[in-house]
RNA sequence: GCCCCCGUCGUCUAGUGGCCCAGGACGCCGCCCUCUCAAGGCGGUAACGGCGGUUCGAAUCCGCUCGGGGGUACCA
């Protein structure tokens, strides 16, 4: 991109449901397109399908974007698409006096009815029957019946569509409103669009698009259609079907770095043997037209293991602020002063923030949780004896991990298990689990009373069973 | 059906005629470290969809074929 031409590009979201991955990772395209060339990104919310839009989907898109970075200041707008009606109706005025538009009052079953197929398209039926507005009757732009359109693409060189294959597409319904066709190709040339950079699924779309601006005067746009996202199975992710949701990433306690950098990592990669890179060297370095033309499997496996990378790279006291909202929501009162200690031992065993919650609980509720599989596990002969002995051995204890662990290696020792075996019982007690963050720390910042009590107890329902 | 796009390890990718009997990462497996689990270290598994060309030489160029995907709405 040279840094001479200002380039504008936009992200162009319809605010019909929660805002998904596939769209984070547009905007991410755009924004870094806008960001190394010293352009400009728009944000514009397409909301024409009143029946489908609603205010708190636009909220989510403009909270969503904030998350991965992209505030007020990073894009111009939001502009509302629906604030742009006369300037679509002036298109589409324009459209008819050229004779290039027509009225047609034909059904989707009246044309399915012509042409025998449900997807088939429109089959031209009302083209030269001369029909004037009135109820029911919406407005088709006139393809041209001969020649071709080729639609420059950054990523995959110059697709050629022949116009006589390319349906009259409806550009204004019957009430009056325009479709998404035409109101989104009037904006992005009203809005001086230089590069379209959008999902594959809207190349067939392109083709019609430009004939539009063609026929409205304008200089057709540079055009970038990026592959879709799919799920396990290699279809486009959808909303209904499969976890898309990039909120629901956000609640779970992944990165808005860790997200960023996975997303652009679908399709692009970083010279070297490099994945893991700050947002100014993708700023540096990505070139849309390197964006691998094949769709990506969105996989949440490698998403959680970058997210770990930054999770870990993260200052101390940072990993602790970014875990406390999980543990606000947690069933249990926490002193933060005791969180801090335990957070620098669970820092390099958490991939994604929610898990800090059963991680530490251990040390804030009044008893440890039951697992019954760590228990079964845990508590076979001899773990009453160890228990007896190690409440023994901690009774007048320095409380100090260091000391219990000697103390504890010494409980075994006397019964010829290594200190893996003996641990066990004594987590499963104070903990309730067989995994989780190194014991005597634990055990230290719990403090003597508690361990004692939760020993006496598991000793207590051990007897019992 | 028609139009368009795509095809390297299970996954994301590197690779633009020789450096590739294909490199990295995630996953998986094993070993080391080790109080559990992680983290870390070391090692392993595993791919150019197929067939024909072009060329001294092809993952890289061409053709065909097979396979996958997107679109085909008065949704966006």
């Amino acid at each position: 991109m040279s840094s001479t031409s200002s380039i504008r590009v936009r992200f162009a979201p319809s605010p019909t449901g929660m805002f998904h991955v596939g769209g984070a990772r547009s905007a991410l395209f755009n924004w870094v397109m806008a960001e190394q060339s010293g352009g400009t990104l728009v944000l514009r919310i397409e909301d024409t399908d009143a029946s489908r839009n609603s205010p708190e989907w636009t909220e989510g898109i403009i909270r969503a974007l904030a998350w991965l970075g992209m505030d007020g200041g990073e894009y111009e707008g939001p502009y509302f698409q629906s604030a742009n009606a006369d300037r679509h109706r002036d298109a589409v005025r324009a459209l008819i006096d050229q004779g290039r538009a027509y009225y047609c009052d034909c059904t989707r079953d009246d044309v399915v009815a012509r042409t025998g197929d449900q997807h088939k398209g429109y089959d031209g039926f009302c083209r030269d029957r001369g029909l004037g507005p009135g109820p029911g009757r919406a407005l088709r732009f006139r393809t041209p019946d001969e020649g071709q359109t080729t639609v420059v693409d950054l990523l995959r060189g110059k697709p050629v569509f022949e116009n006589a294959v390319l349906e009259d597409f409806v550009i204004a319904r019957a009430d009056g409103s325009v479709t998404f066709l035409l109101a989104n190709a009037v904006d992005d040339m009203s809005q001086g669009i230089t590069h379209v950079v959008r999902g594959e699924e809207h190349l067939s779309n392109a083709p019609k698009q430009q004939l539009l601006w063609e026929a409205l005067g304008g200089e057709p746009p540079v055009w970038a259609h990026v592959p879709v996202i799919v799920n396990e199975k290699r279809q486009k992710l959808s909303k209904r079907r499969d976890k898309v949701a990039l909120e629901d990433y956000r609640a779970e306690g992944y990165l808005p770095e860790a997200m960023r950098n996975y997303l652009m990592l679908l399709g692009w990669a970083p010279a070297g043997d490099r994945e893991i890179v700050p947002w100014d060297v993708v700023v540096e370095e990505f070139r849309i037209e390197d964006v691998n033309t094949s769709p990506a499997f969105f996989d949440v496996k490698k998403l959680r293991a970058i997210n770990g990378e930054y999770v870990r790279a993260l200052p101390a006291e940072r990993f602790a602020a970014e875990c406390r909202p999980f543990l606000d929501d947690a069933p249990f009162a926490y002193d933060p002063a005791v969180f801090d200690r335990l957070a620098e031992l669970a820092q390099t065993r958490v991939a994604v923030l929610s898990e800090i919650v059963q991680m530490v609980d251990f040390a804030f509720l009044d008893e440890p949780v039951f697992d019954e599989q760590s228990w079964n596990k845990a508590m076979k002969e001899p773990a009453a004896e160890i228990l007896a002995a190690a409440e023994d051995a901690y009774r007048d204890a320095p409380w100090e991990a260091d000391e219990l662990k000697t103390r504890l290696e010494a409980v075994g020792a006397a019964r010829g298990l290594k200190l893996g075996k003996t641990q066990a019982p004594v987590r499963v007690a104070v903990t309730g689990r067989t995994v989780g963050l190194p014991l005597f720390e634990s055990l230290e910042i719990l403090g003597r009373e508690r361990t004692l009590a939760r020993i006496a107890a598991a000793r207590a329902k051990l007897a019992s069973a």
